[in-house]
RNA sequence: GCCCACGUAGCUCAGUCGGUAGAGCACUUUCUUGGUAAGAAAGGGGUCAUCAGUUCAAGUCUGAUCGUGGGCUCCA
């Protein structure tokens, strides 16, 4: 949430809305306890300890109850307090007198941040009274009545403590004016209509069965022809990039896992182990322990070094059931996953390559709006600090020798390395975590990693982790949404299908089929017996780039009409003019 | 994992007060052979997520389990 923001006069809309919004819930229950209520992005919510679930018919009544409330044109009213009238003023509200005992002795505000003094205020609208440090608006009529919509109720612990009580958070949003509003809501509707979840099975692409196990994706044939398309691609750009492939197995003995220190800090994120002669046997929940046997099998040479060693390895984690999310947080996943192993004075060129390089394939797949996120040592670390400055000053320099607008999360890096997190924009503006590029000291020293360097001794490799994509699945489940199921012409499952009118006309539209099959396109023919207008709206409903009419004009002529799926006609192209037309938009990217 | 809600045909959903289940689409068959977003008719399709319980009787009420959704926590 940026500073701007917050000096806004939207913020303090949203500010007091939550406060009208918790008068309102305490009118309708008078030993209700409140927690906190901050603006959001978007929006405010307020933290309610309520007798009862609150139902969406509650919310209702709520929202007419804040429109009164801000008709009846409130001050909110600004005023310190010391501690002793505020123990008295919150006596029956015990979050609320956690909170003061936190500004008083941490010298924190109502949301755990440092203030300079602490300072006890409360602001008064109407008969509500909250400790809050503000802003506000100064008086209710500043909200617009029919810009302000209650929008959800979910579970929050308290402070976000998961040993703390349950909560009953209500979102609700607010907006200068009803237009700004409906603006909002139609964004939100258009973020549920590109729903991942609902357009992978519209367009059968993949499924998931809840008798084999929540959280496992399965690849449909469209899907998994997507996915293909994908893998090709990313794989020739990775032998483009001077990048070798290694594959290695799903599982390892309990010692690889132990060594790595997964173990140690990961077990609950793993699959329980198995029982092998005996032994111990992991699932995978990372690749690099298995890349490091491979660097292992001899030594090695500085003069070998960077190795950049890819693939595409399916791990398995434990996710918690309730974290589960379509394809954006699953249990079995394929990570676009690489291991760069180079030598310290490598460092710098090898992190500008991959950033370039992971820059280049998200531009590729129409992600053109990128955010970079440095993140640096923490407190806890491993590794030498000169270890940890070369690398941090590698990040910095790769970022800004690409230009590209970053922030620094300071002290947000790994115990084992600082890393770069690249973010992309989709279509709606939603941003999303695709590529990491991180440094691990750890298990270079775990594993006893060595190169012999000019000197003739044995000396530790810098070690990379990178994936640019993320996984195949959460990558796929954005791809949907970001193209709204409307792939571009390269990625899309079937790129054209062949539409005979009438049943004389399937022949000929088989034999179309085949001369472009042979130039590669994905088509397929509807010879079902729907009239052409039905088997239109099939295909323009499964959003299908190209849709091929073959009536009695196309087959005298040696034609195909072609129509986008925008509703736009080219008209009629021979089969080798219509090849060329496609090749041109595959080449290009081209959405059509 | 936690709070709340939900789970009915392949899909999207309806099902009143507890009285043995319905629609549209899809599918199959028949008729129709058409010119740029749904031609018509007939037919098949259900252990109402699962397991217990209450009841003369459960899709409907209760509990547990599994799964899904909105969030929270988590994501070294």
């Amino acid at each position: 949430m940026d500073a701007e923001y917050r000096e806004s006069q939207l913020y303090r809309i949203r500010h007091s809305a939550a406060h009208l919004m918790a008068a309102a819930v305490l009118e309708m229950f008078p030993e209700g306890k409140v927690a906190i209520g901050p603006p959001i992005e978007d929006g405010f919510y307020y933290d309610f300890d309520l007798p009862r679930p609150l139902t969406m018919d509650d919310l209702e009544k709520i929202e007419a109850r804040m429109r009164e409330l801000i008709a009846e044109h409130h001050d909110f009213i600004y005023q310190e307090i010391d501690p002793d009238e505020a123990r008295k003023l919150f006596a029956d509200q015990p979050y609320k007198l956690e909170l003061i005992a936190d500004i008083l002795e941490r010298g924190t505000d109502e949301y755990g941040e440092r203030t300079a003094q602490p300072v006890l205020s409360i602001y008064k609208s109407g008969p509500f009274v909250d400790l809050c440090r503000g802003p506000h608006v100064a008086n209710s009529k500043e909200i617009n009545p029919k810009a302000v919509k209650l929008l959800s109720v979910a579970g929050a612990y308290w402070r976000g403590d998961a040993d703390r009580p349950m909560l009953q958070r209500i979102y609700g949003t607010a907006w200068p004016t009803p237009k700004e509003l409906r603006a909002y809501l139609k964004w939100r509707e258009e973020v549920q209509k590109r729903d991942h979840r609902k357009l992978i099975k519209q367009l059968d692409l993949l499924s998931f069965h809840e008798e084999a196990g929540p959280g496992l994706a399965y690849w449909h044939p469209k899907g998994a022809m997507m996915r293909k398309i994908i893998e090709d691609f990313w794989r020739e750009r990775h032998l483009e990039g001077g990048y070798d492939f290694v594959v290695t197995p799903h599982l390892g003995k309990a010692w690889l896992w132990q060594t790595s220190g997964h173990l140690d800090f990961y077990r609950e994120s793993m699959y329980s182990p198995m029982d092998v002669d005996g032994q111990e046997y992991f699932i995978k929940p990372m690749n690099c322990p298995f890349h490091i046997l491979i660097y292992k099998t001899r030594l090695r040479s500085y003069r070998e070094l960077p190795l950049r060693w890819a693939e595409l390895g399916t791990v398995y984690r434990y996710e918690k059931s309730g974290v589960l999310h379509g394809l954006l947080r699953v249990r079995g996943f394929t990570q676009d996953d690489a291991h760069i192993f180079c030598t310290p004075d490598q460092i710098e060129d090898e992190i500008l390559r991959v950033l370039r390089f992971s820059i280049s394939i998200l531009n590729a797949f129409g992600f053109e709006d990128i955010q970079a996120y440095l993140s640096t040592r923490p407190e806890k670390a491993v590794g030498e600090p000169e270890r940890w400055e070369q690398a941090q000053a590698s990040l910095q320099r790769a970022i800004e020798a690409e230009g590209i607008a970053y922030e620094v999360d300071e002290g947000g890096g790994a115990f084992y390395g600082p890393k770069i997190d690249l973010k992309i924009k989709d279509a709606l503006g939603r941003s999303w975590q695709l590529s990491t590029i991180q440094f691990d000291f750890n298990l270079p020293e775990r594993f006893d990693m060595s190169y012999i360097a000019e000197d003739g001794a044995e000396h530790r490799p810098y070690m990379v982790h990178r994936a640019l994509l993320g996984s195949l699945e959460r990558f796929f489940g954005i791809l949907v949404e970001h193209y709204a199921g409307a792939f571009p012409v390269w990625l899309a499952p079937e790129q054209a299908r062949l539409i005979p009118i009438a049943d004389r006309h399937v022949a000929y539209a088989r034999q179309v089929e085949d001369q472009l099959r042979q130039a590669h396109i994905r088509v397929y023919t509807d010879a079902s017996s729907s009239r052409m207008n039905a088997k239109i709206r099939d295909a323009q409903m499964q959003k299908i780039p190209y849709m091929l009419v073959i009536g009695d004009q196309e087959v005298e002529a040696n034609t195909v009409a072609v129509r986008l799926r925008s509703g736009k006609r080219l008209g009629a192209l021979s089969p080798a003019d219509f090849i060329a037309h496609v090749a041109q938009a595959v080449a290009q990217r081209a959405l059509e």
